[in-house]
DNA sequence: TACATTTGCTAACGGTGTTAGATTTTTTGT
DNA sequence: ACAAAAAATCTAACACCGTTAGCAAATGTA
């Protein structure tokens, strides 16, 4: 007769707990080395980053990292994914706010516009490097699933108006565009501007949903 | 009695034309840095760009390079520089063949255009660090004078239109955003989708120049 | 306790930008 | 023509970087 006392004296138990405790401790380390690299790149920015110093940080030596992250670019794409998972719940609540698409998407455009401003370490290695609607990107579920928050409301204005002339895609490409541009030029420098372009945002939006309807 | 013989036979004639080799051995040697570095580039990247590979390549040691150019960045300005002096030249040609400044502007903007593509690497280049509308990059002579081109046209439709609630540098900074932001999306990867983008590229341009007159 | 496994470290390889100091070449003045 | 001054050039180092092979120590298993 099997009680459960006698299953947790057993050596299974015993050892079910231990691999728990290294498992344990394996996803703390891993969270330890995104932590250190994450205030890394808050302190010194991007370019900054290294292994060296995140094994530093950790106060433990370099191999450790590689043990955890094949190499400094997975742990990079590990704060791009982060990024776009962000970047789509901001989205989403923007978008929540409203129920007609063209208010929707200008939600989108001030949400988008706000969180690159809000989370600029982030955003900066979001689009630096690819840009977000060329295939490889979307390839990232991350990805897909933010870029698919704007590209959906894109598609509910154009069919809310019956515009059978224009493409969804290449209106989402096109928004994508617009806004993307005018951040990456304002996101350097101080953000003292910010009032001016505000201005400048709402104008294109409201000129590209314009677009939209004819 | 001082004849021209006598002076071509003293020794400060002798001087000057030592000196005159020495300048032009000079410019030779920062003309064969700047080759070797842009043959570089060319072949393997920005990212791939280091100052031994330029010195090995023009057969010289790495201080030699140093004499030549204060830091590696100098060198990166100077094709910077460079790069929007084409630009410039290639949108003033767009330009003048119109002489209406709506014309203008969508010339300008495919000319803006065919440049990014076809001068991949001065492009990133010098839209990848700093984006030339903000205050910084606008001290370089050269950059200030390119956006001037688009500024200026930008203007004069403006004018056209005696649209008194357009705002020149507002507008002059929302074009940009549209036509770089759709560059940096479409410049990565293989440029097979370049009808269709041309579509959003009129597309984008048309409705701008709509915004500009009411 | 003896063995096996996991864990972590040292030390290296090849690369980077940059520079101090020695060396060789060229120019100058006698 | 020859020694001194100046310019050009190189060697070798410093302090970083990403990455990895191989060894030592801690830990778990029998």
């Amino acid at each position: 007769m099997l009680t459960v006392l006698d299953f947790l004296c057993s050596d299974r138990y015993i050892r079910m707990g231990i691999a728990e405790r290294k498992q344990r401790q394996r996803e703390e380390m891993r969270a330890a080395i995104l932590e250190a690299a994450w205030k890394l790149v808050h302190e010194e920015g991007w370019q900054a980053l290294s292994i060296r110093k995140i094994a530093d940080a950790i106060e433990y030596s370099v191999p450790v990292v590689y043990d955890h992250f094949e190499n400094k670019d997975a742990i990079i794409a590990e704060f791009n994914k982060k990024g776009f998972q962000l970047l789509r719940k901001q989205l989403q609540v923007a978008r929540a706010q409203f129920t007609e698409p063209d208010q929707q998407l200008e939600a989108i455009g001030t949400g988008y516009w706000d969180f690159a401003f809000a989370q600029k370490q982030y955003y900066q290695l979001m689009f630096s490097l690819g840009v977000p609607s060329c295939e490889s990107a979307r390839k990232i579920p991350e990805v897909s699933a933010c870029m698919d928050v704007i590209q959906h409301t894109i598609k509910q204005i154009i069919d809310k108006y019956r515009n059978r002339y224009a493409d969804p895609f290449l209106k989402f490409h096109a928004f994508l565009s617009m806004i993307h541009g005018l951040v990456s030029i304002n996101i350097i420098g101080p953000a003292n501007k910010d009032e001016l372009n505000r201005l400048v945002l709402k104008d294109l939006i409201s000129g590209f949903i314009k677009g939209c309807k004819a």
